[in-house]
DNA sequence: CGTTTTTTTGAGAGCGGTCAATGATGGTGG
DNA sequence: CCACCATCATTGACCGCTCTCAAAAAAACG
């Protein structure tokens, strides 16, 4: 694995905001893949990289939690997929972005160039399996999602939804980092539907809401 | 690019049925990667590989179609992708299938082993940077697919599908190899929906139907 | 040519979308 | 610290779309 530094130079061409970017240090896009790369900072709701964009950067969610939209013709927008600390994102793009990436809440981020990332998996095979591996990840997570958007009342969805935020907080106590409206357009349904169901469900004994973003699971059959 | 032959004897462990397979020689998975393999044909509904099963083989469509599903817990079915001649499948899978890919009409697959694959990118990076672009690619593609499945009325569901069929047939006559209940497991309707959302179609003018397969687009901007 | 499967069409009901109003929450400045 | 405002979440009433159930028509198959 090679160690050119990447001068913080470079990144502020790329960002204007030089003052929320860190001083260039080690990233681990995984245990097994670690790369000179620095981290940067975002406000609630602010665009990490947009449509279109010319993806240079492979991103890491160090803090918070960050969002894939990409806007419908109609204006209507769909949230293609969450990501939470650890989770790596924008390998999914080809030479541009085909999604856009935003900040669900403020949130750290850490970014290595892409260049840098194809330039050792070209000397380092064990590189290059992790990078197609973490894609294939990815596509498998598409495809649940797809599962869970195919078909499915709005109960099932909603269920879903609460079952893998679960799984991936690792307990039955979820905290939501993501508003109403977020949830509705990963899901394909309106805002209004996913409020009248998580009621719905905790009517039904299988939730407890500590306000709208504390979710406890208690039946998880039910779900 | 090393040359061992896979002999016919490592893919009759694998398939019972020999008679179907051809001897062993160079496929194509992309133009830049051609390795040893061999190919084999299925009949309709044929299954090619189980979900579940290890995955030891890539595959490319030669001839026919192919169908990626997944059965949902409640019976229900999920067609996450359709595979046409050129196409290559089964990128999308870790160790074992993560799902099931079946014939869609009698069809011609080629098949490489996948440890053939690894062992050719393990060396080549050029050879591991066509498998991360293609399976970068299919995930581009399942996000499509998501943004259909998102929301957006039968109508609209159905007039993207079309579209999409026509794109990769390269013109506006369109032949289906699938049935309706294929389309209607992919896009999450019904088949009921899928028929009466064609006829009403073709009433607007924007399709023409000679049989149920045979679709010709007149206005693509009302689709 | 008869049988089976697939597709089309019809009628009715349920679910989620839409529009609209109320209630909660969080951030800002006085 | 509290009042104010903006944003977000919840709830309600109503309507339209799609699903369901059912039957007829068309196509595929031997």
């Amino acid at each position: 694995v090679e160690l050119n530094m990447i001068s913080t130079d470079t990144a502020t061409q790329s960002f204007q905001n030089a003052s929320r970017l860190s001083a260039g240090r080690t990233v681990a896009i995984t245990a097994s893949l670690q790369l000179p790369g620095f981290t940067m900072t975002f406000d609630r709701d602010e665009e990490i990289f947009g449509e279109g964009e010319s993806a240079d950067f492979i991103y890491r969610v160090v803090l918070g939690a960050v969002r894939i939209t990409r806007l419908l013709d109609d204006g209507r927008r769909l949230i293609s997929d969450f990501y939470l600390p650890g989770d790596v994102f924008g390998l999914e793009m080809g030479e541009t972005h085909g999604a856009c990436a935003e900040a669900v809440t403020d949130c750290e981020v850490a970014l290595v160039k892409r260049v840098a990332v194809e330039r050792v998996a070209a000397q380092d095979h064990l590189a290059a399996g992790t990078l197609w591996s973490l894609t294939s990840q990815q596509l498998r997570s598409a495809q649940d999602h797809l599962v869970v958007l195919g078909r499915r009342s709005a109960a099932e969805k909603v269920g879903r939804f609460l079952l893998d935020m679960a799984g991936r907080s690792g307990g039955t106590v979820i905290h939501l980092p993501m508003s109403r409206a977020d949830i509705a357009d990963y899901l394909g349904l309106t805002i209004e539907t996913v409020s009248r169901t998580m009621t719905q469900l905790e009517r039904q004994g299988a939730i407890t809401m500590k306000g709208c973003r504390e979710i406890v699971l208690r039946t998880l059959a039910s779900l």
